[in-house]
DNA sequence: ATTGGCACTCAGAACCAATGAGTGCTAATA
DNA sequence: TATTAGCACTCATTGGTTCTGAGTGCCAAT
């Protein structure tokens, strides 16, 4: 076990680094914080938390500055996040109340929190797999053309428009429609899709054509829609903060724009007792993501969580104020779900 | 007027600069065109140009390099874009022909033309300036709530979710469906604007209440319609060419991220004969662009244009390789819209 | 356990000279 | 008149050298 000064010498080293960007060493350190040591001191205690690769110095004879394993240790003695400013909080509020459309709230809450923490912001849209179907609509577009409709309690909603060659009676597409709610309506997406499927067999020998027609498709819809998406905000802070990033920032950004990865990522990724998550460098399995860090925490609907959000920035990143700001949106995103949805 | 030769050398180190992102000298044209003449005669010649400010000298005695005048003669003499490979022709057929939905057709957009000019893409939606009502919906959530939804002919689908707090009955809204639906669909988006406000008047006083809460909410949908949206994607490609930027890249993925000025932009250009519009360095009316070049051009749907879609790159691009792709993709993307739509 | 002292290291700044690609100009040439 | 060879000049870039100073590790003293 690391003793009690090492651990604070730690400490101060990340907050010096994360605002000077320059390697800190005992002198600078001494002079900052009042240990109550000397310098020396301080350099047998930063050899300590060498030792244990806490920290590393980027060539002989300079400052130290944090490893990845020096940030989790600082980020799990983090006992209580940096609150919120009221200017922060109401700027929240006042932005996510004025939006009633999911796709809306979700950008809005994109760009409010890129702009909050200064790092790339990603929504990720509610996750389906725990969705029901609310309620499916059939609606005549013109003579050849219907549109489908699947709507979910998480807010969502997805539409496909269908080709009818054949074209269509109206009353069929209604029959077809009743059929489809009474049978769908309250299943999850899972139980809808296989009950889909069984669907096909008993409809009336009038509707076959049409259901043939429809059904397939409201099954890609079904699996279109657990495809899952994310939403995001802010890529030129990632841009302004490029020394952070060795060479260059374009394979950092390439990763982040390639939703299957950050999906992926973010799904392995489970709150902690704060409700919120974070990987920090190499712990991230990406390799492109190997700087930077991502923190996030999920939002719910009605008491179950149904997808995350975040933030992704360098590692050396401001985790106290960064883990504030994404717990206080996601809280606030989810009060604003729970309300209009 | 600029004889012959020298604006064959303008071509030339154009085309040398695009390549090679060095200045160039008259001795390293000499040996790589075959200009008949000694590269004291092409100095001669570069001496012309720089007096027609087409091209510059970064430094007292280093080669030359184009002005933004000097791209712009060298688009406008331009009589034929290099023609796509069949490979990048299979790719646009095969890549657009797979979606339906507008939203997924677009999506693909931006990210197929992004792939194929390695430039960041920009994909409008459709201005709905000219679209008109196709459709208007209004479906039943739950007790309390309704989905209202606005169908143009363009394609796009617009959904708000309305909180009617003392609930409603299922025959109003059926008849307040109707009602709309004959009173609008057909009329251009401006004309539903204004007829949707007599609208409040002439509704029996039965329907009146529901009317009240869905007409101004209609409005404002029809109003969110025509405030244009920008799909963007690529925009690691401006990163990775960084260095083609004066300071720092991370003011000019700001602008490209500020939607209102891009689509000001946009807006302001027209296409020319060719089909396409564009804007070189510091014609574009955004400080923050002035290092970069905008290439658009419009798509359609059933004959008329309804938005554009382009590229944005730096100034120092393959005007001949970005111009035919975005040609080619918004010809493909009209094809698409024109036959599922 | 802590500290002052000291020799040592090494990235970065400052300075300088050499290199060479490229220029503008002039006088000769076709 | 247009072209060319020749020449002196400019200046960014490169590489080498030295200097400086922040910072270290270690040791002997407290």
């Amino acid at each position: 076990m690391i003793p009690e000064r090492p651990l604070e010498v730690l400490k101060a080293i990340v907050r010096d680094y994360i605002a000077s960007k320059e390697p800190v060493g005992s002198k600078s350190l001494v002079e900052r914080h009042s240990f109550g040591v000397s310098a020396a001191t301080i350099r047998n205690d930063m050899a300590i938390l060498e030792e244990e690769e806490l920290i590393v110095a980027p060539h002989t004879s300079s400052g130290r500055v944090p490893t990845d394993k020096g940030y989790r240790m600082f980020v799990d003695q983090l006992s209580e996040v940096k609150p919120l400013s009221p200017a922060e909080r109401g700027a929240i509020e006042g932005f996510l109340s004025k939006s009633s459309d999911l796709d809306e709230t979700l950008g809005h809450t994109a760009r409010l929190l890129s702009q909050l923490t200064n790092q790339v912001a990603l929504v990720q849209y509610p996750s389906l797999g725990r969705a029901s179907v609310k309620h499916i609509e059939l609606i005549s577009i013109d003579e050849q053309r219907l549109l489908l409709m699947l709507i979910t309690d998480s807010g969502r909603i997805q539409q496909h428009v269908l080709d009818i060659p054949g074209g269509y009676e109206a009353g069929d597409v209604e029959k077809l429609r009743n059929l489809l709610n009474e049978t769908l309506a309250g299943k999850s997406l899972k139980e809808a899709a296989s009950a889909n499927k069984t669907l096909g067999q008993i409809t009336s020998a009038k509707l076959k054509p049409l259901a043939d027609r429809v059904l397939p498709e409201l099954s890609l819809l079904v699996d279109a829609n657990s495809q899952e998406k994310i939403l995001l905000a802010g890529t030129s802070n990632l841009a302004r903060r490029g020394e952070d990033f060795p060479g260059s920032i374009s394979p950092v950004l390439e990763a982040i724009e390639e939703q299957v990865v950050l999906l992926k990522l973010i799904s392995e990724m489970q709150a902690d007792s704060h409700g919120v998550s974070l990987r920090i460098g190499r712990e991230n399995t990406v390799d492109a993501l190997f700087s930077t860090s991502v923190v996030v925490s999920g939002y719910e609907n009605q008491g179950s969580e149904i997808a995350k959000v975040g933030v992704i920035g360098p590692t050396r990143m401001d985790y106290s104020s960064n883990i504030a700001a994404v717990l206080a949106v996601a809280r606030y995103l989810s009060k604003s779900l729970g309300g209009s949805q």
